[in-house]
DNA sequence: ACCAAAACCGTAAACGTTTACGGAAACCTA
DNA sequence: TAGGTTTCCGTAAACGTTTACGGTTTTGGT
């Protein structure tokens, strides 16, 4: 492993000249950067990352925090692949570097915050599986690292942050749901302590309003996740004296679940039961066929990553940094799980 | 962020004793190292790792190499999570940290892995998604990169490897359906660079030579990954002149398609059509309930963990290495989906 | 040809640790 | 108490890089 060092004395060299040129400074004519560039590509040489950082105090390095729910199961599974891919797509431009870090589920996470941020290993930092009260946040503000977080929370330290449109979600769900005649939505509600699930709430109570429906408070339903989540979901959807008629959720897991205890109960969705709500590549699979939103996780990837850069001192040259937080688009794919149209027929 | 200099400083005591508290060296009074240790937690003092990654060119941290494929899919979803906890419930035993990194899809996956190498930012590395042969293997062994596979490879460096026990999962797959009188047992096949595929088709042949079966190798059927994949799956096994009995995979989406093309079909699964294979909690959903092996990732983590200490210079001290070598065994979820007996009856 | 300015380059300090080395104090033994 | 041993601690060098500073050479204008 070739150092700094030895590339001059190869050159003939003092390793201050080595060192600006590979890093673009002025100072140095073009001749000798040229030299360098070549010798350098030829001896295979790599900065030593921990004397860079060391002497200038920035790793190149960013860290994005996944969650990791009471049960030790990662939130969001398949969820995250792309969504790096598109900050990858971006930061690489700008020379940065992008790593994971899983936080020990045996291990208090604010415990597991701190420690990170006082090694000063990373640049910046996204946090995920955002809390309605999330302490994370304060103490990074604390600390003066920049950060981004996925996910809103009413810990506010004005960083910014980016989140997927649930509030659109829920709002056009019941606008098609309404419009086939449903009158009794009920609404699968994420953990507590969650922001999703305030958020998905309130919209829920709007939405219904605006929609001259009302509110029925045990139609929001507070909804474990996993596998077994959707068969209890669905008992306590159908088995009631005023059963609902359509449910919406935002667990891309819950369907799957769902589609089977209807079966068990005898039961069609999108016939005895309107199903819509989040999905993934894996919606595809159910039949009758999942109406569900997909969100391009790539570009919200790419999004992450522009605000990581407007937080990070190095990026804000000249310019202004502007705050993003914004919540990104879906699409909607129709299937048949809600297609039905229970109006009553007003002529009998 | 306060450092060893103003810690030794508060204390009215040289920087090298506070190294040597801290690190619990000797040459330093039990009286001393506690004073030390208490204004450290007191004043919330953490070594920058720069400086000790500089000095002493040892970082603590482990870099778990992410898989992604040709179609920037991460190979394994929801796999990976619970082997990431497995491994860090051993490796912060010894003050280790595990951070997970994704290959840019946009990257050559050799440029990348020479880069991270080159930037001595990690101790000690995990490779996935092995190939058949696997010229990351050689160029970590050149670098002499202490590294774990997870996988098998045609390319020996002489490294530790992990694997799952697809040999076993494949022998017993084919023993069940032997004893419940199928004749054509179908195999999909993963990509065909995998060393996997080579693995499972290497027992396949032989396993059904002990059980008095004969080899049809247009029964052995390269399969794509992903959700569509089963559809074609479905189709390709039975509408032929000799439709196989059963199907044994290695992918856990691939059952999904393939229940809705045998449904597409008018065939039920178990019924029509005997499937075996690898599962995962999502697997449950399936019904009929699909028979399928679940392999202890937690388990296979800690495993993975411990052969990368004896990877580690710094963790051999004394006792000889041994190489850690070995597949982990799984566990049979039995399902309806091979229940069937198809044996002749021999009296009619 | 002379001087000022510009262009280029070398020297050395600095980042925060760890650790080899040597010295001072304390302890033990005769 | 003298000498030797142990115990403890401070000093300074080292890791590999960046960068402020000052010096030398080249350039360009008169």
């Amino acid at each position: 492993m070739i150092g700094i060092r030895e590339l001059a004395d190869h050159l003939n060299i003092s390793i201050g000249t080595v060192s600006r040129a590979l890093n673009n400074k002025p100072d140095v004519s073009a001749k000798t950067r040229e030299l360098v560039l070549g010798a350098a590509a030829d001896l295979g040489y790599v900065p030593n990352q921990a004397g860079r950082l060391l002497r200038q105090g920035t790793s190149n390095v960013i860290g994005f925090i996944l969650a990791t729910d009471s049960e030790g199961m990662m939130q969001g599974d398949l969820f995250f692949v792309r969504v790096f891919d598109g900050m990858q797509s971006v930061l690489s431009k700008h020379g940065l570097d992008l790593v994971a870090l899983l936080a020990p589920s045996s291990e208090d996470p604010m415990a597991y915050l701190q420690r990170t941020i006082a090694r000063q290993f990373y640049d910046a930092l996204v946090l995920s599986g955002i809390k309605r009260q999330d302490p994370r946040i304060t103490l990074l503000s604390k600390n003066s690292v920049p950060f981004v977080t996925l996910g809103r929370s009413l810990t506010d330290a004005g960083q910014p942050w980016l989140d997927l449109d649930f509030e659109g979600m829920v709002r056009q769900s019941i606008q098609r749901l309404a419009r086939k005649g449903h009158r009794r939505i009920a609404l699968a509600l994420p953990n507590d302590d969650l922001n999703l699930g305030h958020i998905m709430l309130e919209t829920y109570r709007d939405s219904l309003r605006k929609n001259n429906l009302t509110f029925c408070p045990d139609l929001a339903m507070p909804t474990l996740s996993g596998d077994t989540a959707g068969r209890d979901l669905a008992m306590r959807l159908v088995q009631r004296d005023d059963p609902a008629t359509a449910v919406i959720f935002s667990d891309h897991i819950l369907p799957f679940g769902l589609y089977h205890g209807l079966a068990d109960l005898g039961l069609t969705p999108g016939k005895d039961l309107a199903i819509i709500g989040i999905g993934t590549r894996l919606s595809s699979l159910l039949r009758p066929s999942l109406t569900h939103y997909r969100f391009n996780l790539f570009e919200l990837g790419q999004r992450i990553a522009e605000a990581l850069l407007e937080t990070m001192p190095r990026f804000q040259a000249g310019t202004v940094a502007k705050l993003i937080r914004e919540t990104v688009a879906f699409t909607l794919v129709e299937g048949d799980s809600d297609a039905q149209d229970i109006t009553p027929k007003s002529s009998t």
